[in-house]
DNA sequence: ATCAATACTTTTATCGATTTTTTTTACTAT
DNA sequence: ATAGTAAAAAAAATCGATAAAAGTATTGAT
């Protein structure tokens, strides 16, 4: 049994995977944020179901779903496509982002109890940790950082808010792995992280938002350049 | 050919329906978004099978989408189930909705041009006919209304926002039809209608929010009481 | 009577093969 | 050459059947 594309995942999805479906869901969407899946490239069904060694229908169902999240697009009797990537939906995603996580974040500050405090200071603990390692491990970092920031707005109580934030993290990550950014040297991630988790426990709704806004904004500006970059070199193929 | 649950269908979705997958997926959608499929209902698939004519694979690729969309929720070996309701569940989606919506109306606003505003006037126009004549037919009102909301924030240029919105919009749809209240006589819809576009024209966007929100909050507050007793009915059984 | 283990039934999930549609290729007339 | 058309190939969509799992009823021991 040989796994050619993905083998381990550390993605946001929660729970067992307790169909063929289910894993073969989470596979794709890993190897689609992580890039492994070239942006417009075709999703052909014989071959992946070599490849992921699956038959037609489960394969067929988690690109449905994906399809739902945006990760990937289809046009009937014409197959699916990984979801192209652009500039434009990079400034799109980072806005959302910015307002929906805002949005949870504020909420969370005025709903949160002791029980969120600890958790957000727990995970801003382990996060510093990975951050202070000698050789940080990048797929360690991508989890940990998810944490600290999901353990921030956990104490929203909106489903709905979250279920679009979930949507967003994870088309945001697949843009900062697209430039492989998840640690630059130049930034002071760890400092920004720190302003937000300072300002959300003082409770200063207005000072967190402001920090997370910057967070996420420097982590697109990051984006951009290698974006544009692999655009370019597409263009030309 | 017998149709059995539902035939026509005149849902937000757009583009012609090229699969059957697309069929079903649509016929489901129309059919819990007006409660022909009650919530919390199991959606087996032998049944759905022959009730739409379908064989499993897209049948499930259906439910699949909608999972994704919250129409449907689904445990891993226990098949799928229509989404329930809850006062919380309209609350929140309320809420989402008016903050989604009011920023898409925002941005129109500022950014809409010529062709945005007479889109604006023409809708208006359209549900204006459709509200005052005598005998109003639901499903048309329903059509003119989405389109209507549609228009005013056709300006909107973030695609995210937009196909977040659509979600909202259509689970806010089912709440409204649960209760059948398309149109309650003793509300001034058409005031309230009036007063959006109005603002909206006026490049108002503070006053065209405000006029929104208590739109979408008068429309959820009629559908409280009678989601209530629906509930309640439903606790006894 | 109660509980647990087991056989049976129903339902879900999955596969391999078939049908339908699209895309590519080859051919012909202008 | 070029455009149009027909045949062939490839790919997507779909189906019917099978395997796996969950749920239900039955039996027997305490």
């Amino acid at each position: 049994m040989s796994e050619a594309v993905s083998n381990t995942l550390l993605d946001g999805t929660r729970g067992p995977a307790r169909t063929l479906t289910d894993r073969v869901y989470r596979r794709l969407r890993d190897d689609i944020i992580h890039g492994r899946l070239e942006p417009g490239s075709k999703l052909r069904i014989e071959p992946l179901r070599q490849q992921y060694e699956v038959g037609a229908t489960p394969l067929r169902e988690a690109l449905s779903r994906l399809t739902s999240e945006g990760f990937v697009s289809s046009e009937g009797q014409r197959g699916f496509r990984v979801s192209e990537v652009s500039t434009e939906d990079l400034m799109d995603i980072t806005n959302m982002r910015i307002t929906l996580e805002g949005m949870a974040l504020a909420q969370s500050i005025i709903k949160g109890d002791d029980t969120w405090e600890s958790n957000v200071v727990a995970a801003f603990h382990r996060l510093t940790k990975v951050e202070m390692a000698a050789e940080p491990d990048l797929i360690d970092w991508e989890a940990r950082n998810a944490e600290f920031h999901l353990a921030l707005i956990s104490a929203c109580t909106s489903s709905w808010l979250r279920r679009f934030y979930d949507v967003l993290y994870d088309q945001h990550k697949r843009y900062r792995n697209m430039a492989r950014v998840a640690r630059d040297a130049r930034r002071d991630i760890h400092g920004e992280h720190t302003a937000i988790k300072d300002a959300a426990l003082k409770r200063d709704a207005k000072a967190a938002l402001a920090a997370n806004e910057l967070h996420i904004r420097r982590t697109a500006e990051v984006c951009t350049p290698a974006l544009a970059e692999i655009m370019a070199k597409r263009a030309n193929a």
